[in-house]
DNA sequence: CATGAATGAGAATTCATTCAT
DNA sequence: AATGAATGAATTCTCATTCAT
């Protein structure tokens, strides 16, 4: 009986693999419960039973984005080497991250703004984590190289919103241009790595693009 | 005539202004007609002899949004300047549009994704023109000074992503920071432009930053 | 200005037009003030004005179609002739009225049984004086012919029933058999009444058919 | 199990019989899903859990009807006997159904003509069979016995019309003359077989009335 | 674990009607 | 006579959730 009788994995993780994919198709609001246990192959009384409640699975979502992606930033932010390194290997890392998870990346950003009181802890806490890790690894160099004063509360949601926004559009764009294959993702990567290296009109340092991965060139 | 007896001006504007608060702070889908109604202090029934229903409201908004947003894109992408004058133009025209009507942003960025049939025109409509006013007016020659081959799908989206997104942040990073004054924006617009003209390395000409509306003093 | 200046007669006929056709092809609760009043070309504030309620509207297609019914049957009934030739003309009389005024029929036939309160005093009444006509000028010499006792409850029902089920089935019979022109309803009366007078298997007198509107000929 | 502790049967089927009832007595557009709820002594939601929506009711409900009603004339009509025979058996097997679901009769024949697209198949179907059972079974023996061209698109709904009519007035009836008994049944298909054979005029053949229930008499 | 039944609240929408102009 | 606005109640249907089995 343990062996999965329906399709896929444990019912739990059924449920959870729906509830992603119809969030972020319909939004978390309108995607109702019977929708959900059918997609998931599950009878709907069990999506109470293992998750509470609606909201509760929404709560578990966002969490697992927030982590994921703090953990992300945290573990290359930290790395021990050159702030241009760094921003680099970080931006790769997210839209790795994202593009494994694209579903998961519409629901967080989707829901994000979105007023909910028992759900607005996860997101402050999120923000004030990413702020904190650019604060302690990453602003003071940065305001050196730029001349600038950065604010934390400014660059991070800068960063985050330009290395997401594909994924946002996503859906609308797929239909117009159809699917995306793995030349368009690695373009993606170097316009956004480009973009928030040197933008449009900075002048790049002599050397192979630092975020090609196409050919066999080392990234640095 | 009708002086008016309740809150504002006439009804008809007064339940959009409030569709566009409500959908903003709660998600469409989240929003009852009931909340609206007295959001808008109006009788229910009000809503759909106005707009026959819920759905066309939000049509309504996105198309605004839609409209408005191309316009100021296409005036200042095809103006008779320099690239880097129309780049640094348009994003300061965009954030003006986005800091006056934030809600309207919110909503337009929150529901875009979302799969709704009757709806989906609307957006890929609006990306098509978006795409095709960057190939007309931009790209050519910012493919000249990247020496990038760039496309329009993921500029798009990116710079969209990038100008927007303190927007979608907003509502949690104003718990955590508290308002947004001028100053504030002054340094969005800076950091903003700054980051899509010369990234946060390139090495920017010198000169005045082209995007300060501060005095006439530069950042020291 | 008295000119009609939209379509057809006065505003307050076309109302009364417009409901008797949508209320045959609806029913009377399903059918809308809002579709009435664009079936009919007039503001909707315009039918309470000419009318008081939905109901009056109702109540008043009932009365007529009862009152002219009644007086067809009276007048067939008390003419100063033999019951052969008194049944004969009172169901040409009836189809002919029925033909000329189908959804009037079919507002009446279903919207018969409704138990409302309001309008239960207009069927009664109705009912009653069919009944008491039969009773005063058909009755005794048929049950005299037929050598049974015959119930005015039973044969009024009977009588109407035939006449107008053709008009009860005629929405859908249409859609299987296409229009019907003057041959169908000649057969029609032919036949009703043929069945009325003799049955299936009743031995007809000789001579012409009494009920044949086609040229002199004979059946054959 | 669960001894039924509201009234009577299990809540489908309450629902199902209160709809019947509640259809006939107020028609079913203007009974509404409280009303049904309450008179079924069922929540209000576990009426769309059972039957999915109002409509499906009512298509079932005129599906049994038309099933039933159907069946009854096929049965009698394709036995192997004389065609009198034929007829004044049908003619008992119909009153006999009718008189035991006199609502559902009254339902069937009250929201026949009303023009629902969803339900026309089911109405449409039904007169096919009907006219091709007649077609089949009884017309060209009619037509020889009669003497007249038989059109199964009058045949049938006179008939249909004449043996239904009492339960189409009977609400009315009923408040004028008191209930009806036995005896009122078997005089009314008295006088229904006596129409349909030997019409009001036509010469009964000797012997006793083949449709008398009453006395001991043999119906030969 | 799993299920079908059940519930009360709430969803969007439409209703017939009224009223000021 | 005519209209657009307004209203409160009612419409059908769906919601997330609970519970006995």
């Amino acid at each position: 009986m343990k062996e999965e009788d329906k399709t896929g994995p444990d019912p739990k993780k059924r449920i959870m693999d729906a509830a992603i994919r119809l969030f972020a198709a319909r939004g978390y609001a309108a995607t109702g419960m019977r929708e959900l246990a059918s997609a998931a192959q599950v009878n709907l009384a069990m999506i109470n039973y293992y998750y509470g409640s609606k909201r509760k699975i929404l709560e578990m979502i966002l969490d697992e984005f927030f982590t994921r992606h703090t953990a992300i930033i945290a573990e290359n932010l930290t790395a021990d080497i050159g702030p241009e390194e760094k921003l680099s290997r970080t931006i790769g890392a997210e839209l790795a991250f994202f593009r494994e998870n694209p579903d998961l990346v519409l629901v967080a950003l989707t829901e994000f703004p979105v007023d909910e009181p028992e759900i607005v802890e996860y997101k402050a806490d999120y923000v004030r984590r990413v702020m904190a890790l650019m604060v302690e690894n990453a602003l003071p160099l940065l305001e050196e190289t730029t001349g600038m004063r950065l604010r934390p509360e400014i660059l991070g949601p800068a960063l985050i919103g330009m290395i997401s926004s594909h994924f946002v559009f996503r859906p609308v764009v797929e239909k117009l241009i159809g699917g995306f294959d793995d030349e368009f993702y690695n373009d993606l990567k170097k316009t956004i790595t480009r973009l928030l290296m040197y933008g449009l009109f900075g002048k790049c340092p002599d050397g192979p693009d630092p975020a090609d991965d196409s050919e066999g060139a080392p990234d640095a």
